[in-house]
DNA sequence: AAGCACTATTCATACGTTTTAATAAACTGA
DNA sequence: TCAGTTTATTAAAACGTATGAATAGTGCTT
């Protein structure tokens, strides 16, 4: 390997000046262009290249962020980390990629690994479950700047970036409402879940405004789990449920794109095509449901600007350490967007 | 920061005896077990996590290994990383996670940014386009232990693993004939796509196996390309055509899961349901394919196991590397496995 | 009693940078 | 001409760890 000393011989200079010139520190200006050539091309010659860890240890900097997911299967990452991605190397910036598979345990270690790395920033994609608040004191006393995406905290130490559920849900009935549907079937989200109150209160929201009465009846919530894939399966279950008590519907409102497939596969086995017989929106707007066929209807999640935006606030939150400024946290609500596909038709 | 200075101090020994205990290295047999108790107290008392920074510039090593993928946002990515992630964890390594973009510059950016890095291993998911040869001559010479999954590159520096494409066209076509299917189209995937040709070759045994004679009219390419949506496009824009051309066939078989959906998709809009009018298969088993309705037949790929052995690989190449033992080679070629599930019916 | 092996611990150094402070030369203006 | 500033360069220290070589004590053998 070779050092900056080898450079420094090479070119006849000493390794100061060659540290001075090749990183164009302050001292810089005070250097004659022919001295800055003449290094530089030693530095070319012998394909010099500057050791990370020794300047690491020097200046006590990473230029690596952490990301933290709580299930890489779940199709709501996909794109979030590719905003995630695309935003740090912009910024030349390497993120080290945990994923925590929704496990305590691993949570714990993985952070304890990402502390251990130095890691200069944090992007928690806290799309599941058991966020828990002592979990974090770790992190609220490292004082590195930490976005979470998908899942607010309340609090002037960490930054978060979530869609807002409220105008997404309300997008979701009016939207089923302006085809003219009056009997609807809604799977909500777990009570547990962050997102799924909100959402609801949405939805609640475009009721009254429309003079729209919601048969509780009809209304339905998925239960607490740790797996992205039994969304998909209860909503299927609740879905044949739903048919077999021979409450008419013509329209359901599922809480999610996963739950919506599990509804329609449920209204298939029943014999009920999609938007035939029943229309069906979901929430997300993960890749697949442009693929299915027919499309989802759905209220899209910006995943990748949020993304995107949290690496955002996380540079920021960096750029303030290292000029010990104060951190600020922000809290960040995007808008959800309508995307209307094929799996809803008009009743008119 | 507490250092392992610090901890020397409060525990009464020199900085050496603690490094030598707390690192458990060959001297600690000599060390008796009250000094190692007071050390490690007092280690644990001050709280003392060791500077990786430091620790890297003495021991050069990183545990740290380099994930490359060609796009991200290509479902088959996921799984194939859970499985790269998980194994890599249990072996407390961490992962850099770099997406090419399927852009040349931004990998030899990226590659630059790794081993700058000095990651100790290297997977590259490059189930995309463009492997140029001489774009890894820097990989050779680097001795950096690679596995390239998806992607085969005969020679003795770089490992591989990928599916047995042949055989997966074999069972692909094997399962379509014995439903009854004999009027079959084929969507194959694009000429410079390496899976294309051995996928392509398994489907022509079958035939002459099965005495199934095969249309050269139902037989379309997919043209190249470097986004993993216009598989999906292509498959309906192609399905589309064989339609108008009003060449009758009973079945599909596409070249992948994505090409599947597309080719359902142009079905749909001709009037045409699965697998009522037509039977369509695919290949990999990405998430979407369970997710649809109906789902989707298609010949899978063992892609989170697919992920794990790369990384095993690596792994043993990391050994080699330090035990100055010769790195080899593996091309590991798994097998593929049909799974049946509704898109494809039976006309007997 | 000398020689040796084992036990217990430490000193000093090296890993490769960056930066502070210092040195020296060259220029400025009065 | 001298004090003061600007320009050009460097020696030395520091970041925190791991380790080879060294020190010294203990117990065993001959």
């Amino acid at each position: 390997m070779v050092t900056i000393r080898d450079v420094a011989k090479e070119s006849g200079f000493s390794s100061t000046t060659v540290s001075i010139v090749l990183n164009d520190a302050p001292l810089a200006r005070y250097i004659p262009p022919v001295t800055k050539k003449r290094i530089e091309r030693a530095a070319e010659k012998l394909g010099y290249r500057p050791n990370q860890f020794a300047r690491s240890l020097r200046s006590k900097r990473s230029h690596t962020v952490g990301v933290m997911v709580f299930d890489m299967t779940d199709p709501y990452c996909t794109l979030v980390l590719r905003g995630i991605e695309n935003t740090l190397y912009q910024a030349s910036y390497l993120p080290i990629l945990t994923d925590v598979h929704n496990e305590r345990s691993r949570f714990e270690r993985y952070l304890e690994m990402l502390l251990d790395r130095r890691i200069e920033g944090l992007v928690v994609l806290a799309n599941w479950l058991f966020l828990d608040i002592n979990l974090l004191a770790d992190l609220e006393k490292s004082g590195i700047p930490t976005v979470l995406i998908a899942c607010e905290l309340k609090g002037d130490s960490m930054s978060s970036v979530i869609v807002d559920n409220e105008v997404g849900g309300y997008l979701a009935l009016e939207h089923l409402h302006s085809l003219g549907h009056r009997k609807i079937a809604f799977i909500r989200g777990p009570k547990t879940l962050a997102d799924s109150s909100p959402r609801w209160r949405g939805v609640r929201r475009c009721a009254k405004a429309c003079g729209l009465e919601l048969d509780s009846r009809l209304v339905v919530d998925l239960p607490e789990s740790r797996d992205p894939l039994s969304s998909f399966e209860m909503g299927q279950k609740l879905t044949a449920n739903l048919i077999r008590q021979k409450r008419q519907f013509t329209a359901l409102l599922a809480f999610d794109d996963m739950t919506a497939f599990g509804a329609i596969r449920g209204l298939a086995k029943a014999g009920l095509r999609v938007p035939e017989h029943c229309s069906v929106i979901g929430f997300d707007d993960v890749a697949a449901s442009a693929l299915c066929t027919p499309p989802l209807t759905t209220v899209r999640q910006p995943m990748e600007a949020m993304g995107a935006d949290a690496v955002g606030i996380v540079l920021e939150g960096i750029n303030c350490v290292l000029e010990k400024r104060e951190v600020t946290a922000h809290h960040r609500k995007v808008a959800p967007e309508l995307v209307v596909r094929e799996s809803t038709r008009s009743l008119l």
